[in-house]
DNA sequence: ACGTTATAGTTACATATGAAACCAATAGCA
DNA sequence: TGCTATTGGTTTCATATGTAACTATAACGT
């Protein structure tokens, strides 16, 4: 039908995203950069991932959870913590015995190693924290905080 | 040597981090939260992962990039990239040519059928951004888009 | 007590992802 | 020109991740 070669759709009849002012983007990549960041300190370290960190660090807050809290606690899925914490208890950093009411349940904790561990990261963690919060003034982090708190999906 | 039973690291002593107040595991979970609600949209009308969206979403904004520039804008790496590609330009929403001047460049673009699912997609996106906005008010949306300027690790 | 349903956790499978090796084309430079 | 280094992009391989199926135990209703 058509004799000449024109854009099909002209680019003002589609409203682009920009991604450089799309929210959910910017979360993305923001996050990820300071995870990383976090995540190659301690991946340099120790030979543990992101997700192996977190449960560590809940079982530092909360001693003698169950997976499934410690899934809860993570927001993580209990396929990856189960994984997570195979890898934990075989390189001897937390430990797991039974449940004495509920032979289906584990009850978890650090060892004396995944102590050692714990109180040489976790210092390390809130620097990078602390790096990243310091780009901003006392009254951005007071909105930061209270945005958080608004966005984040009601839990629990 | 101990003869009783005691924690042998008192919680006292660690200061372990409360994964709900840090703000790098926040921001994870967060931004997780809104790219799956997103993603979930798309998914379920196109058969489409998020890298692949990413890609379209820039190439609708940027005709004629490079599978590097699309790497660069979506800050997705190089492999991602390669792989989205594949799919799209074989699901026939994108096309692919070599560059005149230099034939290891390819030259990308939506195809009619990649602009049509993008004109049915974006305004989906648009509208969950504004759900997730809608839990603030403008004072806090101002704050917000100024706290993610000032975070952004600098780009280009 | 007994059968049914629900829960804790693991395993299997299929897919996604990242690092490094790789191929082809270009740029730099003697 | 011809050699080397660099760059764009793909492939390979090893690892990570999610979904669903599975095992064992416990809870519930009768």
């Amino acid at each position: 039908m058509t004799a000449k070669r024109k854009p099909a759709h002209p680019t003002a009849e589609h409203a682009p995203l920009q991604l450089e002012h799309f929210l959910p983007y910017r979360l993305s990549i923001l996050s990820n950069t300071i995870s990383q960041a976090i995540a190659e300190d301690y991946q340099r370290l120790y030979d543990i991932s992101v997700t192996e960190w977190r449960v560590m660090a809940v079982l530092a807050r909360f001693d003698g959870l169950s997976a499934r809290e410690v899934a809860e606690r993570t927001a993580m899925d209990k396929v990856a913590v189960s994984r997570a914490l195979a890898r934990l208890v075989e390189s001897g950093r937390v430990s797991r015995s039974i449940h004495d009411d509920d032979k289906r349940r584990s009850v978890l904790g650090l060892t004396d190693a995944g102590w050692t561990m714990h109180d040489d990261v976790a210092p390390m963690a809130r620097a990078r924290e602390r790096e990243v919060l310091a780009k901003l003034d006392a009254e951005e982090r007071a909105w930061l905080e209270r945005i958080l708190d608004k966005l984040q999906p009601a839990k629990r």
